[in-house]
RNA sequence: GGUCCGGUAGUUCAGUUGGUUAGAAUGCCAGCCUGUCACGCUGGAGGUCGACGGUUCGAGUCCGUUCCGGAUCGCCA
């Protein structure tokens, strides 16, 4: 600890070595104990909290909670007694003989420091310096500082080079909604504030840097979630030169795994990560982002009722989730199923449970024949006391349907491992799709991902067959990044999004730098960016997004503290010419 | 933009069928208290029941509008 005018040591810092010697500390007023001839002081800091003692009332007259102290005296040690091993300075206090005021606290504070969580969001987020002292989320602040610091060394170690790229660029057509600037040099046209460092990354490949990575910030007007703030996030955004998606993969569990296995003890997946194509992650857990702590799959049950005359089933695709040992839950359990069926926009939720004896029975067994009832048994493998539920609806959402269902069996039945970190690559998105409102051909995701089969794949396939180089890393069922092998070669660029509709002036006019830069010598390249804000929030096990970045805005992209956005001046807008009503 | 939930003391909440002066806990203030660490005891202050309008003899409570917050869907290539 260095030494000052301040203090000799911090509120942590002080053990029964310390005993005797003439201390000095400083920092907030956390509790005031008067007991009338003795006060107890606990003095916090970054650090710590210690115990103070004083015996003159006189010396903290008019001073409350969270005013910023100083005491200087000698360290006693505490009575065997009155040791508080909850802290680490609990065998210790400073016998106070000088007290001196740093600077005043108002006494009625809009919330209680330690119970500031509990506090609704709108007050927390205006006294956010109040709230970050709150010892819980001053250390997902540190926490999140040292997750960074060693994804920095880390990507360095990798032989990654952190590259800054502008956070004033030009306005992107595609993606997310931008936020724009005005300019004042250039009447009528903006800036865009990047919704990642997308293009520039790419260009850093063109240009020869092998290994690119940034902490980047990221910009995206649109509304927030729980898992979403809004307006800004960061990520750990890299690319790589004359690489496979393999050797993204590779990085990534490196880098991902080093992070998860020093900050936390619970499991993390040993790399290789596994590999889900996306269609079979889509059939067997009903969604792109599976939670591989759920045990439980999703069966394609379509075929097997094609030939059952049951009508709620009828020309409609059909999903079953086997449960084990629920068939001896409560009528109440299969009711609440029920009910969150509705309640998700399903008309029902059938079930066949496996009685003692193995007898099937359930709503839905009268309409199976004995043959059919020993079918479904041997093709699922079905034992005493499991349960299968049954989802069906229209193909287009009946897998999420099916993923909702077998996300709240495995809550309910308490098959979640808490305990667990586990990682999947979701691999073979499709390059295209139909669109839902024209029913025309458009890209899934990212138009500069690399078709599989490059060339020879878009003349040659259905373009609704061709898959991408395309990919997502997803951990407990929470998108961390997707990323992909980019797209290099103009002709195939162009080629591309004339199926998806663009004519080659298109693609000229809207990705001038990249199609330009392609035409003098791209490396193959591909990358990531898993988002930091994700990382930290999984590691600290925080619901909410906000309660691990140090200045969130709140969900209607509010920042309550600084008062953004608001309004400025008439020559403000005069200069950018911009005129407000 | 849609849907759901919420807005009552500084904070977290309760408030019955519409009926006297709107309560509790905690915080704040004052007094007492020499070993607490969620200190304790006694007392006190503290309210535009989000806002506006309506129904009613009477509205925190019912109705309408609106503002604010949260969740969620849309959105997030």
């Amino acid at each position: 600890m260095y030494k000052n005018q301040y203090r000799t040591h911090h509120c942590g810092e002080l053990r029964e070595e310390n005993i005797n010697e003439r201390v000095k500390l400083s920092g907030w007023v956390d509790t005031i104990r008067n007991h009338g001839g003795v006060i107890f002081i606990d003095l916090r800091d970054h650090y710590g909290v210690t115990q103070a003692v004083l015996h003159d009332e006189d010396l903290i007259k008019g001073i409350g909670k969270e005013s910023v102290v100083s005491v200087e005296g000698v360290l006693m040690k505490r009575g065997d007694e009155t040791t508080n091993p909850k802290i680490g300075t609990g065998y210790v206090e400073v016998k106070v003989e000088k007290l001196e005021l740093l600077s005043k606290s108002i006494t009625q504070l809009p919330f209680e420091i330690g119970a500031s969580t509990g506090t609704r969001e709108e007050v927390r987020l205006k006294y956010r310096f109040l709230d970050l002292r709150n010892p819980r989320i001053h250390d997902n602040i540190v926490f999140r500082s040292k997750v960074i610091s060693r994804l920095r060394s880390k990507m360095a170690e990798l032989g990654f080079l952190e590259i800054q790229t502008p956070i004033l660029t030009s306005s992107s057509p595609e993606g997310a909604r931008d936020y724009i600037v005005p300019s004042r040099k250039h009447p009528g046209m903006f800036y865009a504030l990047p919704q990642a460092p997308q293009i520039f990354k790419q260009l850093l490949m063109v240009s020869g840097f092998d290994r690119y990575f940034q902490v980047a910030p990221c910009f995206r007007d649109e509304d927030a979630r729980t898992d979403r703030s809004p307006g800004e996030f960061y990520q750990l955004d890299f690319e790589m030169c004359f690489a496979t998606q393999e050797d993204v993969f590779d990085v990534a569990e490196q880098v991902l795994y080093d992070a998860f296995s020093h900050f936390s003890d619970k499991a993390v997946s040993k790399p290789p990560f596994e590999r889900i194509p996306y269609e079979e992650s889509m059939l067997k857990y009903g969604t792109d982002k599976p939670d591989l702590r759920n045990p439980l799959v999703i069966s394609d049950m379509s075929a097997f009722f094609s030939d059952v005359d049951f009508m709620p089933f009828k020309n409609k695709p059909v999903r079953g989730v086997l449960a084990p040992a629920c068939a001896s839950m409560p009528k109440s359990f299969f009711e609440n199923m029920l009910g969150f069926a509705t309640g998700i926009g399903m008309k029902g939720l059938g079930y066949i449970s496996v009685a003692e004896g193995m007898q099937l029975k359930g709503p839905i067994v009268k309409f199976l024949s004995e043959e059919k009832q020993q079918t479904l048994v041997e093709i699922l493998d079905m034992k005493e006391n499991d349960t299968l539920f049954f989802i069906s609806d229209h193909f287009k959402t009946v897998d999420k349907l099916a993923g909702a269902i077998r996300d709240e069996l495995g809550k309910r039945l308490g098959l979640i491992d808490e305990n667990s970190f586990k990682f999947c690559f979701v691999v073979d998105f499709p390059m295209f799709g139909l669109s839902d409102e024209t029913g025309e051909i458009e890209f899934t995701h990212n138009p500069f991902s690399m078709p599989q089969g490059e060339m020879e794949a878009l003349v040659e396939k259905d373009p609704l067959e061709i898959l991408a180089w395309q990919y997502d890393i997803v951990c407990n069922g929470v998108e961390l990044s997707s990323g992909a092998v980019r797209n290099h070669v103009p002709e195939i660029m162009v080629k591309a999004f004339e199926i998806a509709g663009y004519s080659a002036e298109d693609v000229k006019g809207k990705f001038g730098a990249l199609y330009s830069a392609f035409q003098y010598g791209a490396p193959p390249h591909a990358g990531m960016a898993p988002g930091v804000d994700r990382i930290v929030m999984l590691l600290t096990g925080e619901d909410s997004i906000r309660d691990v970045i140090a200045f969130p805005m709140n969900s209607n992209a509010q920042d309550l503290l600084l008062d953004a956005p608001n309004t400025v001046t008439k020559k403000q807008l005069r200069e950018v010419h911009i005129r407000v009503k």
